[in-house]
DNA sequence: GTCTATAGATTGATAGAC
DNA sequence: GTCTATCAATCTATAGAC
């Protein structure tokens, strides 16, 4: 596991290109030119571009419920873990800010070349959305746990897309701690039994 | 103003495709088939696919600002207005599920390539932004009214992402009215002059 | 203003030597 | 497993006839 063979060079510059680039935008030449092979050697690997794409997707999410698991071993309450979450924007705000979202850019790309891959893109999101689930589960949030993960989702996107196209840390900042604060609220409402399903 | 001539058609097109395909993605034959012209014919009337980029973009400021002026004559309150800017989400659904917001791709795609184009992609964004500020201030939220209106930018962006990628049109129905619930506390708050900057 | 023909580079993909 | 050589298609872009 992780070892260092062409193929996951492959895989490994791939995904970066797919990310930074697009994976339309990105050539087999571009990928050859940073794993040091040549273009015909791909083709020992995988027998097509689309098959690039697939082991990127599932390197992805290898890696995703990698982090996740992180976040399980080392938040201490669901709160703390679903802040985790909400400041990757922080964290990762310099490719963010280049890039974008990795994971809403790829599947809004592959919505738009209605690509084959996309439903296994989106395998991402999901992954998001369950463990958010879980977490607001854990909060007490059992009947409105699916809205909040899709709510929460939707919402760091949003930071994500805006942010990135004005090139707005301060922004994000300013976003982050409302989410946060709105987790807060949430939190609270849960260990007095309030609801609060409803605005946030 | 509008006259069909050779070189609206391709600009009607491009916009098309590049909404619908993205900018990288579509080529020359893509819209030459579509206006029915000759591959060549297109260097007449641009010298440059990123001069045609240009035209689009320049296109859907005129488009924009029209569609601002068409709700500023409709709307009778800056409430209802704001509600209106809400609501494309669903009025455009069939668009946006399949090709997600024309905004927010094109700004992300031209962010990724780091394309010449992109600040001007960006005024598009400023646009709603200055137009979405200018209604809050109506409705009494000068010191706020940017941050509301970069704020609900995002949410309307990234409810466009996630809801394209999941493909779910009932969680946009559902994250429309919460934007239109968050709206109407804070005209609200407004009219009896409570303050309400904080969470959402 | 539109066409055909074509340049020159690059694309994804293949064949076969080593 | 990696290479070179190459294919056929496509790309943006140009030149020049009509």
């Amino acid at each position: 596991m992780g070892k260092i063979t062409t193929r996951t060079a492959i895989i490994e510059a791939a995904d970066r290109l797919f990310y930074q680039r697009g994976f339309e935008a990105t050539s087999f030449s571009d990928i050859a030119e940073i794993v040091k092979i040549s273009r015909g050697n791909f083709y020992h690997h995988f027998k097509t571009k689309d098959e690039i794409l697939d082991a990127v997707i599932s390197n992805r999410l290898v890696m995703t419920q990698q982090l996740l698991h992180t976040w399980d071993a080392e938040g201490a309450t669901p709160e703390e873990r679903i802040r985790r979450f909400i400041h990757i924007l922080i964290a990762n705000w310099d490719k963010i800010s280049a890039f974008g979202c990795p994971v809403g850019t790829l599947n809004t790309e592959l919505v738009k070349l209605e690509h084959a891959e996309q439903p296994h893109a989106l395998k991402l999101f999901s992954l998001f959305r369950s463990w958010l689930c879980h977490q607001f589960e854990l909060l007490g949030h059992d009947a409105a746990a699916v809205e909040l993960s899709m709510h929460l989702l939707a919402r760091t996107q949003g930071v994500a897309t805006v942010a990135s196209a004005f090139n707005d840390e301060k922004f994000v900042r300013h976003e982050v701690q409302l989410m946060c604060d709105w987790l807060t609220s949430f939190a609270d409402a849960a260990s007095s039994g309030e609801k609060n399903v409803g605005n946030h």
